[in-house]
DNA sequence: TCAACCATTATTGTTCACAATATCAAACCC
DNA sequence: GGGTTTGATATTGTGAACAATAATGGTTGA
């Protein structure tokens, strides 16, 4: 079998999907013999995706205690707001190319699922469709490298909002996506920068560094359902 | 004993060293016994670096077929460029602080050992030293997420650079350094965003995409003296 | 009652042997 | 003679057993 590969992928995958959703709570444990019972895998694949994770920050490795959801700092925290601030705004203001019309399609075809997802008050789906709005926005006028560097930066981002969010507020208001195609399609570049900023900054607003960083620590059997 | 993550940080830094120094061609085949035995290490170790280095795009893990330096796609070296223009350059045009006063002083450091290294004809110095230097820049005036970022992009055009350079292009002229430093001092931004544009598309201006990726497998004997 | 200590338990870290796979070379057929 | 197949060799992939380490809980003594 040379599928390897594609396990451990599928394993970080799902673990992704739960840190993204928010159901991992930064600081949980992830014992390895628990994870490689639920997903029917062994140690040793387990194991290397955890590697492979803490080298996206997502995990933290503790020589000799374990696998922990990372607890991003304060600080840690400020600096990757500010990069993705930095890469979403600069590139709106300069992109690297226009929007292509499939492009135009794939962002309209995502708010659409937005507002729908907004319609139910499905919160988890609005954090996955807000993210490919971002993502989608990022792969048309820019490229490739700065997608994944995006990626990594907004599962960050989970953990942090996860820790540090004041209330139950809404990560992405929909209202900007659009106005922001709308910049986009008008040329209006240094207009749709601006409002990117804006609204990168509101989700900063909604984040309150003083408190204590309420982490508690979830069981796995969240993940059960995950890989199906 | 738990100095074991000390220890493949020690490979993985003489991995990343001769990447960045170009000793390492890509597409060199990194078979694990006999990285093993240069490091005086074990399979199990090396493996868990070159699944860290693969994560950072410095290695290709072939499952079946093993590791093997990265051989970034003419597309790829393009997206890596464009990346790291957009992060420094946006950078310089709005950067998060002021440069602190001892950030002066290490950029002039650098400087001066730049300066030491092109009188000396040391080439490898040059390439440390100027790397440096763009990365205290961005721990100066951006943050510590940002800087991450930029040394795995460094890296990776260092690899780039190898594959793809014209001829013997010097990489980073110093006096743009110099220059850049003058009109960060004087608080021209804006100008110096455009001298940070031009430098980068200097170095970008000596690749050739079309030339045949030339990748003479270079034997492991390079990372003996490495590890000293 | 509290604190320090020690034994127990659970979890991680390491090593080894073996299985699977790809590479290479020689033999073979067309 | 060229191309294909087939076996030998080397390298990677996998799993399990063992060792080392940290967390836990209970005991003992003041």
């Amino acid at each position: 079998m040379g599928s390897s590969a594609r396990e451990e992928a599928r394993i970080a995958d799902a673990l992704r999907k739960a840190v993204l959703e928010r159901k991992l709570a930064p600081g949980s444990k992830l014992p390895e013999e628990e994870l490689a019972q639920i997903f029917r895998s062994n140690r040793a694949k387990i194991r290397r995706v955890l590697l492979s994770l803490s080298r996206s920050h997502i995990v933290t490795l503790e020589p000799g205690r374990g696998a922990f959801v990372s607890r991003p700092s304060p600080q840690e925290a400020r600096d990757v707001l500010a990069s993705r601030r930095l890469i979403e705004v600069s590139l709106l203001a300069r992109p690297h190319r226009k929007l292509s019309t499939q492009g135009v399609t794939r962002l309209r075809r995502i708010m659409t699922q937005e507002a729908e997802a907004h319609e139910k008050h499905d919160a988890i789906a609005m954090i996955h469709v807000s993210g490919q709005f971002h993502l989608t926005l990022i792969e048309e006028l820019g490229n490739e490298v700065l997608k994944s560097i995006t990626e990594e930066l907004i599962l960050r981002m989970s953990l942090i909002i996860t820790m540090y969010e004041r209330h139950n507020a809404t990560c992405c208001l929909s209202s900007d996506h659009h106005d922001l195609l709308d910049l986009l399609l008008a040329k209006k570049y240094a207009e749709a920068s601006i409002l990117m900023a804006r609204h990168l900054e509101g989700i900063e607003s909604c984040l309150d560094f003083h408190r204590d960083p309420v982490t508690t620590t979830i069981l796995s059997q969240i993940l059960q359902p995950v890989q199906g």
